[in-house]
DNA sequence: ACAACTGTCATAGTGTTATATAACAGTTAA
DNA sequence: TTAACTGTTATATAACACTATGACAGTTGT
């Protein structure tokens, strides 16, 4: 499990850290229940704070995407949204029209635009069958 | 043209107006050549700070999206990206990716995902064909 | 020239992010 | 029990992002 960090991304250290955390949960390179790496190791290795880590790890716990165990450490949970129907197809209608907005400002077209959907798509189903080790994009 | 801001997103309201701004030039509600309103005006309607519509106008600049020429005002430039095949593509695989990974927390499938897309392309070409006075995703 | 508009810039206050450090409490294996 | 691990909490500090205020400069029409 190899995390990056960029200093000079402008986003939070402990977004980015997020951000890998949920890709690599979706692409299958971390499986449900397993432990995520502990916080004063991952420390050292990204040399970055523990509290940024930790931070981080708050993060995904609030959304439901992990849990912790005091004394044990963080695991990945079960996939099981706590939002309804409605409210998952209107978080992800948000995400969508980001990607829409973009690529019209782009000028990609509607075609090159789905292929590039169903490319994404393919990618990581393939992680996720394969228990995967691919690599995911870097920011 | 109304804008909405909200304190409580979380999201800095300078990020929130150019989100906005970005929809309607996408979905045609703002069109190439148009001047967008001007900082004092639009600061008192939405009981915002002058300089946080000019970062949120200056943001749009660095992006190519708009223009401004001082003394006159903003305007919304003709749609010519400035980034290469590969560099737009890897924009958008990015921001796609995204949706991709949000759709696998919630568990929304292949199907449902395609379908949520196809219908966000059909709004924005939509409104963008017809000129139209449509309301965008509030956040 | 003048008044009323336009955007620009420097400054300061506040909140967020990241770091460092220390002390604390639960878990595990020797 | 002890030692070595785990996460938690609190504090202080520094750098940066965000917002607000007031002064400045260009443009336009009277």
């Amino acid at each position: 499990m190899i995390f990056q960090v960029d200093f000079q991304a402008g986003k939070p250290v402990y977004l980015q850290l997020a951000d890998q955390i949920r890709y690599a949960a979706a692409s299958g390179r971390l499986r449900p229940g397993e432990p995520l790496p502990s916080l004063r190791p991952l420390a050292e290795e990204l040399r970055i704070n523990r509290n940024t880590i930790a931070k981080a790890y708050a993060e995904l716990e609030g959304q439901g995407i992990i849990e912790t165990v005091p004394g044990k450490g963080f695991f990945l949970k079960q996939n099981n949204s706590p939002f309804s129907d409605q409210v998952r197809q209107q978080l992800l209608r948000t995400e969508i029209d980001e990607a829409v907005v973009m690529a019209h400002h782009l000028q990609v077209d509607r075609e090159k635009f789905l292929n590039l959907v169903e490319e994404r798509l393919d990618y990581f189903e393939e992680k996720s069958a394969a228990k995967g080790d691919g690599k995911v994009n870097q920011r």
